[in-house]
DNA sequence: CCTTTGATCAACCGATCAGTTGAATAGAAC
DNA sequence: GTTCTATTCAACTGATCGGTTGATCAAAGG
């Protein structure tokens, strides 16, 4: 279904990286608002939180759209499911690889896994 | 439980923002491998690729041992669930947020919340 | 001992990043 | 039409990133 192509993967976790821009994202959670609004609590210009919301725009984790002069920004719903997923399916492989340990040592001796 | 610092988030996902370190990951999914063995596959130097190691090795999704003067490097079993729960708490937040403007929706009239 | 192997350290380079300031744009309001 | 408001564009800065090469270190093997 998903997939992310390994573009997408970096934009999205480098988009995910920055505390600021996790902020935006938490804000945005509260409900749509402008880059005004959104900027207002940061101890930094407008013009760098626009260029944050650019960042979290091209890794389609938001969406900007238009209303007279304002850009209201909203969270984008299908952003979160893809990341969600390849995520899962690192964890997937991840335990797959330490059940095959822990197969591997009770096999050869009775001693705890994970000391 | 977990909970994840801001400047933990910053490292793990920065980690996972590029293509040769989820690589690596995915390599060590198969199993432990030193540097020289993570690096082969990789047109970079070995140096490149140890410094990769040492980015992954911070944001704590692997961890490095020794062995004589082979350094070989495994999988952080801790590393996932935090993130997976940073992520998914992310989802809840985000699906609220559009549970409470279908809501509004369907308050209002009766059209199709998301077309 | 000397050599080879496996890896790190150190210095450097070009590109990108996160921030700044100042100017330009688009639309509302007067 | 002029002015005010909301936002972006453009140019610049310092810091960090991803890569290189060459030197160094630590341990094994001759």
């Amino acid at each position: 279904m998903s997939a992310m192509t390994d573009e997408e993967l970096d934009q999205a976790f480098l988009a995910l990286a920055d505390p600021t821009r996790r902020s935006l994202l938490a804000r945005l959670a509260l409900g749509d608002a402008t880059v005004g609004e959104l900027a207002a609590p940061f101890a930094m210009s407008l013009q760098a939180v626009s260029k944050h919301l650019t960042v979290l725009e091209q890794a389609k984790l938001i969406t900007r759209r238009r209303d007279a002069q304002r850009r209201p920004c909203s969270l984008n719903r299908e952003a979160i499911g893809p990341l969600v997923d390849w995520l899962d399916a690192y964890r997937r492989r991840t335990e797959e690889r330490f059940q095959r340990i822990d197969d591997l040592l009770a096999r050869t001796d009775g001693s705890s896994p994970t000391p």
